[in-house]
DNA sequence: GTCTATAGCATGATAGAC
DNA sequence: GTCTATCATGCTATAGAC
């Protein structure tokens, strides 16, 4: 790296984060980034060849991040059940700090995370599956992972709005759907 | 009514959501609405007070046309069961026929449809869970929608990029939903 | 790599005539 | 209710100096 860089990409991307999760995805403009580390907005261009790529880091980056806690969970257990339970509890934790990122993570319009920036998670999901739901693994995945991702983003977005505990229902739904898929 | 509207509402509504669907949300501005209709964008302001109530109305009418699919399905039959097969099954068909105004749906910032547009909806599902899970017919139903809602929206967006088949998956999604609820 | 300057364009919204 | 005209603002992106 010959010409040094007075912004990290770390700087960058977490400016990227915290203006999405606080003024929305829309609000991570150029100038906002830039204001926000401190140069102005040509510069940007020198690290990210346009708007939509500031976005893609941003969304490998929560995918790293939503990575790193599904390892911890696997490695903490062999069981497969409380694996799957630990999964769905770091989505919802990851969703309750991020939750604008994680519709990012996602979606897959040009914002989404690169290929293969999800695909360790997709991984761990499926080997656990395999071990419950040998028939169709991949469909037990597909079940677990749109419920929680349903859950959490209803959630966040205040969808959830007839009273009720809303950790209750989180509770109630995970041990439907994992009784339902045989764990 | 005293002064006579060159475009019905219906008009309106209809060209909202067809540019939401074939451009994007973000896409419905108020030139592009105005050109849809044949009219120019200041005349827009005597129909709606700004984008947002534009918005508002295609999130109203979507959430109208899917009670009307659910009122449908209830009215079909009484099992219950075989009901909220036919409501997750009313929803899919929704979301694929509508896919971004489906996430208009069930966000609830600023664009989201109004208090009481999805009141009705929400009205049958309980109804039905009642019967099925007494306990907690709240949970169950969240249980379904966030379910069924995760499913369709990562559907839409191409979220599922594992290959496999998408139907069976639902199918069997369904299946596993229902089972851990009780039905 | 960063800057100033600016092009080029789209946007939401309003004023006031008809 | 619709129009023309326009304001004020914001945006992405580029050129070229340093």
């Amino acid at each position: 790296m010959p010409a040094p860089q007075r912004v990290s990409t770390e700087t960058l991307v977490r400016a990227v984060r915290r203006i999405a999760e606080r003024d929305g995805v829309d609000a991570v403009t150029m100038s906002a980034v830039a204001a926000a580390v401190g140069v102005r907005p040509p510069s940007l261009y020198k690290r990210a060849e346009n708007r939509l790529a500031l976005l893609r880091l941003a969304a490998d980056d929560a995918a790293a991040e939503l990575t790193g806690m599904i390892d911890a969970v696997a490695a903490s257990t062999p069981d497969p059940r409380t694996r799957l339970v630990g999964i769905a509890h770091a989505l919802r934790t990851f969703a309750a700090r991020s939750p604008r990122v994680t519709t990012l993570l996602f979606s897959a319009e040009g914002t989404g995370p690169s290929t293969g920036a999800t695909a360790p998670v997709m991984r761990i999901l499926l080997e656990t599956m395999t071990t419950i739901a040998p028939d169709d693994p991949l469909s037990a995945a597909r079940t677990l992972t749109a419920w929680a991702y349903g859950f959490c983003t209803m959630e966040q977005s205040g969808a959830f709005r007839q009273g009720g505990d809303v950790d209750t229902a989180f509770a109630h739904g995970l041990d439907a759907v994992l009784r339902g898929l045989g764990a």
